[in-house]
DNA sequence: ATGTGC
């Protein structure tokens, strides 16, 4: 599995350049040697692949969760140069601007005694979830423009959240440059009924405990002390961003010839950063970023209400932490030959983990380096890291995204029996509320990769640092 | 991931 690749650091490996024909640099990816057995050939050469697109810078790198995806893997991240460089959607995934964010409520799991079961139940019945949701908000299409330029302020403009909230986003919850004309009407169509909605497959909402404080000091600072009974919430831009995703990749395509790009798989369709298909994507792709940013603002909202309500707690006593995106690209400055330069940089199922003083996080924050949320899946750990200057200076400020599906969905539900396997959990105390039982096989632990060893490297690879680990004790999902 | 698959 690993022929033709070399390993040179502990947990670092490189895949030289002749690997596949025509790669401009060489590949690099962190991994452990037990995951190594997981690696798929698929995967190694996709990120190879991506090393021979035009005005790609330094590296194609991949993240301890790498697994094959579209064009790109999964856990991808690569920098193009802005004036030779191109923009690619396989490069930031269907689910633009999927991520999470994480909540610290007041509560202690003593306080959630006897009412677990009604919370998830009620947080099931204020968020929806599933494949094809529907929101109870009543949005025009003129909201839904303001939605994908606005963001997050869109929600918190409107009673969903405090300005407050809004600093503690990646790109305070909403990235400049969006262009409302780059979406189609039927990607607005499928926008317009899904704000605040969950979605499907691994997404969720899950009430967590801070089980383990690993960084006593970060987490002060985060504001996260053991015991505290969290929410994380993880979804994306739903049909609006699979649609605009969807509708560029057509675009691009039949654009390729006129730029004489050859692409050694048609999946890794691109277009220079600064042409009007590779802005009009830009442009799309940011509209989608924002539209999920608004998504998880007005879900975290309806979540606290929930709480509020069921605890006889104050709403503003719960206070969002952070919020990261795992799929999209951005424009940034990092060094390139010791000097600052602004790249594209794409994040396919990847976190920013910007490191102390680095420009772009909250100020409150500063000093540690930016939150990272890795979610795990259902029923294990999900972390809480900081950022580190190692990422600014390995991976463009980047981290893994969290464990990486090493079964299909297809076979899971084969082998997995969803009934049994929330029966299972239940007895360990975590409460699964989901629409079926056979969409929960999907989901199953043993379907990813071990969160855990997956952070595991990312941290003693010094690309992110724990700070806690928090353990599940009750998740709804689509 | 996705009004789930050409």
């Amino acid at each position: 599995m690993l022929e033709g690749i070399n390993m040179i650091g502990d947990l670092e490996w490189e895949v030289p350049i002749g690997y596949v024909p025509d790669m401009r640099v060489p590949g690099r990816f962190f991994l452990s040697r037990a995951l190594a057995e997981t690696l798929e050939e698929g995967a190694v050469r996709q990120l190879a692949n991506v090393a021979t697109l035009p005005g790609i810078v330094k590296h194609s790198l991949a993240m301890p969760d790498i697994h094959w995806g579209y064009g790109f893997p999964i856990g991808g991240v690569a920098a193009f140069d802005m004036t030779e460089g191109v923009i690619s959607p396989g490069g930031v995934g269907f689910d633009i601007n999927c991520g999470v964010r994480l909540i610290a409520t007041p509560l202690t799991e003593a306080d959630l005694a006897g009412k677990k079961r009604e919370l998830i139940e009620r947080l099931f019945s204020a968020v929806p979830t599933g494949v094809g949701a529907k929101s109870a908000l009543r949005v025009s299409n003129k909201d839904l423009t303001a939605v994908m330029v606005d963001g997050a302020r869109w929600a918190v403009e409107r009673g969903f959240g405090t300005g407050a909230d809004l600093v503690r986003c990646e790109a305070e919850g909403a990235m400049p440059g969006a262009d409302p004309d780059a979406v189609s009407a039927k990607a607005r169509q499928r926008g317009v009924p899904q704000i605040g909605t969950l979605g499907a497959g691994n997404h969720f909402l899950e009430v967590q405990v801070a089980r383990e404080i690993v960084d006593p000091e970060a987490a002060k600072v985060f504001g996260i002390a053991e015991g505290q009974v969290c929410f994380m919430v993880h979804c994306g831009s739903r049909g609006l961003g699979h649609q605009v995703a969807t509708d560029h990749l057509r675009t691009l395509e039949s654009a390729l010839a006129g730029y004489r790009i050859h692409l050694p798989d048609r999946q890794l369709a691109c277009a220079p950063i600064d042409s009007p298909e590779g802005r009009a994507y830009y442009g799309g792709m940011v509209c989608a970023a924002n539209y999920a940013w608004a998504n998880r603002q007005v879900i975290m909202h309806e979540a606290k209400k929930v709480f509020a309500e069921l605890f006889g707690i104050d709403y503003d006593a719960m206070r969002l932490i952070y919020d990261v995106a795992h799929n999209v690209a951005k424009f940034e400055r990092h060094d390139v030959d010791g000097a600052s330069t602004e790249v594209c940089v794409h994040r396919k199922g990847a976190t920013r983990a910007f490191g102390p003083g680095a420009p772009g996080i909250p100020r409150e924050y500063a000093g540690v380096g930016q939150p990272v949320i890795i979610p795990g899946s259902m029923g294990t750990s999900s972390f809480l890291l900081h950022g580190t200057t190692t990422a600014m200076q390995k991976t463009w400020g980047s981290t893994c995204h969290g464990a990486g599906r090493v079964l299909s969905r297809s076979k899971a539900k084969k082998e997995v029996r969803g009934k049994e396997l929330r029966e299972h959990l239940a007895g360990e105390g975590i409460l699964v509320r989901a629409h079926s039982d056979s969409a929960l096989a999907e989901e199953a632990p043993e379907v990813y990769k071990p969160s855990r060893e997956v952070v595991r490297v990312v941290h003693e690879a010094g690309l992110s640092n724990i700070v806690v680990r928090l353990e599940p004790l009750g998740v709804i999902k689509g």
